[in-house]
DNA sequence: CCATTATTTGTAACGATTACAAATATATAA
DNA sequence: TTATATATTTGTAATCGTTACAAATAATGG
């Protein structure tokens, strides 16, 4: 696993400590933690640590595409460090958010002449095994 | 074109002038316009309307699958008539919708055991033709 | 026509995000 | 090192889409 402060310089990003900190946990998670879950998470060891902080740090890093920007409707912003092509499965029963480590299927043939295609966000709603059990 | 209020009654929602003027105004755009696009939209025909009713409304036939939510990520919600399988491609250059009609990839071998897929929303994100040449 | 229920309305509250300026830390130059 | 400039962080206040809520109005049923 490559050091985090080093990611960050190799992106042209000074590696300060907070920056380095919140990185370090979103690689660190597997979950697709809110602003407030990073800041809460990270506070009792950063006891300095702003709100806005986090917030400048995950633009900044989102300009950079070290890390991805998930909205899933929630009225807050999720955040991944996996910035690997793959999925997002929304549970309509728990809200969980479930990542399908497989590509979203190509799309470039969809696009009319001209358009050139960056990203492509794949989301699937539905229920997840133990809420389709429950029922 | 079905009348829009023959359209509510068959799904349950009582045909109100606001309801009914509301889902007619959306039927008629072919935009993804905002709550407050609508409200402006509307206000000069119907002078006592309000806003919540305009958020109520959509929430409404939301919930009934008249209406699509759509949300790309701006910071508010827009909404859509038409229900059909499509997709939206957002440019960042001027960010502009553009709608896909195509039905998104069938997805459904991508979901682990147990899971249950309901809906499929894709997202494209990219450079529009304009835009592309602009550059 | 009265009583009940549904709908609409307007105001106030909420909450995630952003703006901004002061405080602090870091880098650069002499 | 010391002074100076620049970058970063911090905390507070403002913004703005949305939601909560209660009063007002409209529709329905006896």
């Amino acid at each position: 696993m490559q050091a985090t402060a080093e990611i960050l310089t190799q992106h042209g990003i000074r590696p300060s400590v907070q920056r380095t900190t919140v990185l370090r946990y979103l690689r660190s998670v597997k979950t697709h933690p809110t602003v407030d879950e990073i800041y809460q998470a990270l506070l009792p060891g950063n006891p300095s640590l702003s709100r806005t902080t986090v917030y400048n740090t995950l633009e900044l890093l989102s300009e950079h595409n070290l890390v991805l920007t998930l909205d899933f409707g929630e009225g807050y912003l999720r955040y991944d460090a996996d910035c690997s092509p793959h999925c997002h499965f929304i549970c309509d029963g728990c809200g969980r958010v479930f990542d399908i480590m497989e590509a979203p299927p190509d799309c470039a043939g969809m696009l009319p002449r001209g358009f050139a295609l960056k990203a492509v966000q794949l989301k699937l709603v539905g229920t997840c095994a133990a809420c389709s059990k429950a029922e």
